[in-house]
RNA sequence: GGAGAGAUGGCAGAGUGGUCGAUUGCGACGGUCUUGAAAACCGCUGAGGGUCACACCUCCGGGGGUUCGAAUCCCUCUCUCUCCGCCA
């Protein structure tokens, strides 16, 4: 969430950024200043009361230690009235301090200059485009099709045993699954990401630390039992790694990658985007975290995307970048960076990454602070992204690859998965 | 699943109702000494709110209660550890 020095420091501007967005902050962002202007308010009388009481209550031990008992009765008498004061005081306190909490948990982050206006996917600007665009002949076969020929996936068994959305890897399949996990966990290494294994569940603390909660709740798989969440990407359970974390100044940047199996309710999808691996309930990917001092951060964003850039380009595939819009980036997000690959069966894009910067935003929710030269603490930034997310990679290498002999296995992958071709 | 023990500052570890935000040790930091370092000695060292700065307030796993006063007593939740059972 937004800090309150940031929105105190330039309201105007804060409303004005919200915009790009599409958030209407006119409201909110002056109600929260109200807010915070009553708590201060509270918060002096409450302290106030608290040390009055506070002194009467040393003055009583100090009466009983030397013997004057009468001097300790009487000193009880006044404390009654003042006590229900305080206790009245303090409710209102606390009540206020949580309606500026929930006010803020629900205004989004502000967008980063650069970041276009507009409202959905429409407006994302392309910036960058690169990698061979393959020339398949008119009989191509998307990619659910060549799973089934060369059996790779298997849809049908998924539904069996679990449901629509959880397919079951078979064979080459399997291997170029795995292949494709440790590619990218090595080149993650090579750049300096220091490898975690998360667990696949969070609790809810960790959930609201990265803002899946309370926002995106009927997203995620939940054990009931256990109150446990199933997490939608690797990034929930990594970023967590940091909540509450006073890092020392050296230690940063903190840069992690992660591998995880990634569970999305998806609720809500429907039609062509949902066709075989478009878009499934559990799925495969390696993600990439970084914490950084907040005048790094945008460096650090850009290498980054070039990391990114960088495994599709080894990938062979086309490729190309679009910088969001206000209105298409999450709520959390500052700027954000979507990768998509094309398709050449399907005859369109598919996103395979997303990387973005939150700045403090995730970071005031996280409590993860860093020790300046001032000594004192200050808000990390953070940053995350896919690097990468498989289905769609092998939607694209399968298309794309296709050839009368079969799917030719990129050169970056030969060494993992132990063929070259798939036939 | 059954039985028991515990949760205190970066770590270890005291503290069982009255200046305890907390003894002490280690670590870290600053200084003296040294050509430099070690050792030794001195000092300093939690977080948040509040203030120009102080004052002041809150926090000893979370929440609630008893009391003039709670780290200390009571209730409750969460987590950790030990033993037994089960088990990859």
């Amino acid at each position: 969430m937004l800090t309150l020095q940031q929105i105190k420091a330039d309201p105007k501007y804060i409303v004005e950024r919200l915009a790009v967005k599409g958030f209407d902050g006119e409201k909110p962002i002056a109600r929260v200043i109200a807010l915070d202007d009553l708590r201060r308010e509270l918060q002096l009388k409450n302290d106030n009361a608290a040390a009055e009481l506070n002194r009467i209550a040393a003055s009583i031990g100090k009466a009983m230690k030397e013997g004057r008992k009468e001097d300790a009765e009487k000193a009880k008498e006044n404390v009654t009235v003042l006590k229900e004061e305080q206790k009245a005081i303090n409710e209102e306190l606390q009540r206020t301090q949580q309606e500026i909490e929930t006010e803020l948990l629900n205004i989004p982050n502000i967008p980063y200059i650069g970041v276009p206006e507009g409202k959905t996917a429409e407006d994302n600007v392309v910036e960058l485009t690169g990698g061979p665009m393959p020339d398949l002949p008119a009989d191509a076969l998307p990619h659910w099709e060549l799973a089934k020929k060369y059996n790779l996936i298997d849809f049908d068994l998924g539904v069996k045993i679990t449901g629509a959305g959880f397919p079951v890897y078979l064979g080459k399949g399997a291997k170029l699954q795995r292949a494709l996990i440790q590619f990218f966990l090595d080149e993650a290494s090579k750049a300096g990401y220091l490898e975690v294994q998360p667990p696949y569940v969070v609790n809810e603390a960790s959930g609201y630390g990265t803002g899946q909660l309370p926002d995106k709740e009927g997203q995620m798989y939940f054990c009931n039992l256990d109150k446990l969440y199933l997490i939608p990407t690797a990034e929930v359970p990594v970023t967590n790694l940091y909540r509450d974390v006073i890092i020392p100044q050296d230690k940063l940047p903190v840069k992690n990658c992660a591998y995880s199996a990634c569970f999305r309710r998806e609720a809500g999808s429907y039609g062509k985007d949902v066709r075989g691996l478009n878009r499934l309930h559990q799925f495969d990917k390696v993600e990439i975290v970084r914490i950084e001092k907040p005048e790094n951060s945008y460096a650090a964003l850009e290498e980054m995307k070039d990391h990114v850039r960088g495994l599709l380009e080894k990938l062979g595939l086309p490729w190309h970048i679009l910088r969001l819009c206000g209105g298409d980036m999450s709520f959390t997000s500052a700027i954000t960076f979507d990768f998509e690959v094309y398709s050449a069966a399907q005859g369109r894009w598919l996103e395979v990454s997303s990387v973005s910067n939150f700045e403090t935003y995730q970071a005031n929710r996280l409590k993860c602070r860093y020790r300046g030269d001032d000594k004192k603490t200050h808000l990390c930034h953070t940053l995350n992204g896919s690097a990468l997310a498989l289905p769609r990679i092998v939607a694209a290498l399968l298309e794309n690859n296709q050839t009368p002999e079969g799917i030719v296995v990129p050169e970056c992958l030969r060494k993992y998965t132990g063929f070259d071709i798939i036939d």
